[in-house]
RNA sequence: GUGGAUAUAGUUCAGUUGGCUAGAACGCUAGAUUGUGGCUCUAGAGGUCGUGGGUUCAAGUCCCACUAUUCACCCCA
């Protein structure tokens, strides 16, 4: 017997369903936000992902699906959405055409790591980026898109923002950190060295308690932003009350990933349930397009897990609606297999959807399967229904039984 | 990478201080007279007790190793 890989999940036919209402969730969004889809590859060139995600986070350091094909290319899987569609925005050109370009992606993720609740190998993201808009209305309304997302679902993460400034403030204050830090940075964790050296500011995020401990007196970003920078961020604010997001202010909150610039964010479940907290992050950056070799180009986006987002409905008791149901069986109490044939088609010539008997099951089990399946009626034909044209039909809802002419079968089901 | 837990039927789990042909519930298949589901009743199929080794008269049960799964930390979606 071979098993399924470590990490990954079978999406069985029971719960596809839930998969395809958050298609169908998306699909709403894309016509109400004017968005348009865009695939990239599944697999890149390793060497983007070191350059886009930045080669001093964990995902590229030690999380990355690589290996090297049989042209000894270095091949990696993506572990996230945004530096595929980056490279794609430049290699074909787009910042030459009509700007702001809103794009969104389904696309699954990979990740080498230790497997627990809410967290896989593989996992798969709703990501959206919207090139070439720098502005308040754009931070404010990828924030209403993603919160939108969330509320079809009937749920209302908090999110949290914070704003690491623009490249000039930013330089500023991580000058500030490495005043603060450099004469107790020997008292710190082993990773906060590291951290030290390579991206302070992820010093900021550490979870042991001691480096907690100093780090609530670490300069606050707040204080080093510019003018421009700050009432940017005041006017947020504002707006994200103004249209009902609900946000949190955390100046501590930093994101793993190198490329950010001024706004970030992480929806998060305050409850804790799912262990793992958060179901969704993006921010703006402005300074990868140019760094991947493209024209200066600023974006925003986001990515938001899908089985997280399932997991945290599920811990909530929110369920996701079926709305696929059988309208018709046909049971067959006849030899006559061709009418039965033809007459299924004519019902889904007719957009019902209808399944008929394909079993030398009796008429009593074809009752008891079409009741399992939850068609909502059952057509019995028979040697004396097709003699007179008139089909009897059960509504196995409520019980009732009707006899209906052939020539009026599509109006009884569609009326 | 670090630490903890678990592994018995398709699923969820019982299985006592080691003791006879390993159980339940749900699910699945079929039947309860003539062409009608759900409820009920009856019957049936389905397990080398994760794998390998050890202790013992005797191992699902105790010990060891391996494998897999799972949870937490780090980090992230």
């Amino acid at each position: 017997m071979i098993n399924i890989p470590k990490g990954t999940k079978d999406v069985l036919p029971s719960e596809s369903y839930k998969w395809n209402e958050v298609e169908r969730v998306v699909q709403v969004l894309r016509n109400k936000y004017n968005l348009h889809e865009i695939k990239t590859p599944m697999f890149e060139h390793t060497e983007l992902f070191v350059r886009g995600v930045g080669n001093s986070t964990d995902i590229v350091n030690k999380e990355m699906y690589t290996f090297l094909d049989k042209g000894n290319r270095s091949i990696t899987l993506k572990p996230e959405g945004t530096a595929g569609v980056a490279r794609s925005f430049i290699e074909n050109g787009l910042f030459n055409e009509t700007l702001p370009l809103k794009v969104y992606y389904i696309t699954p993720c990979f990740r080498y790591e230790r497997p627990q609740a809410g967290r896989l190998r593989q996992h798969t993201q709703f990501g959206s980026e919207w090139f070439g808009v720098d502005s308040v209305e754009a931070d404010a309304e990828i924030l209403m898109l993603a919160s939108d997302f969330y509320k079809s679902f009937g749920i209302n993460p908090t999110v949290l923002i914070n704003n690491l400034g623009c490249s000039e403030c930013r330089k500023k204050y991580i000058q500030a950190l490495k005043n603060f830090f450099e004469p107790q940075i020997k008292d710190m964790c082993p990773d906060c060295q590291k951290r030290f050296e390579t991206n302070p500011l992820r010093i900021l995020d550490c979870k042991v308690e001691e480096c907690k401990a100093i780090n609530k007196n670490a300069p606050v970003i707040t204080d080093y932003l510019c003018d421009d920078c700050k009432n940017r961020f005041e006017e947020l604010k504002k707006v994200l009350t103004e249209v009902g997001v609900n946000y949190k202010c955390d100046s501590m909150l930093v994101r793993g990933l190198d490329y950010y610039t001024n706004l970030i964010f992480e929806f998060v479940d305050e409850d804790k349930k799912l262990g793992q907290n958060a179901l969704g992050g993006g921010g703006r950056y402005n300074n990868l397009v140019e760094e991947l070799g493209g024209k200066p180009t600023p974006v925003v986006g986001f990515g938001i897990g899908i089985e997280r987002l399932l997991l945290y409905l599920e811990n909530k008791g929110i369920e996701i609606k079926n709305n696929q149901q059988l309208e018709v069986y046909v049971a067959n109490a006849t030899n006559n297999l061709i009418e039965i044939i033809k007459l299924t088609k004519v019902l889904r010539d007719n957009n019902i959807s209808a399944e008929m008997n394909l079993t030398q099951r009796t008429l009593k089990a074809q009752f008891k399967y079409a009741d399992k399946i939850k068609a909502k009626y059952v057509m019995v034909v028979g040697d004396d229904e097709l003699n007179s044209n008139k089909f009897t039909i059960k509504n196995l809802e409520d019980g009732s039984q009707t006899q209906v002419d052939k020539q009026d079968l599509i109006k009884y089901f569609k009326g």
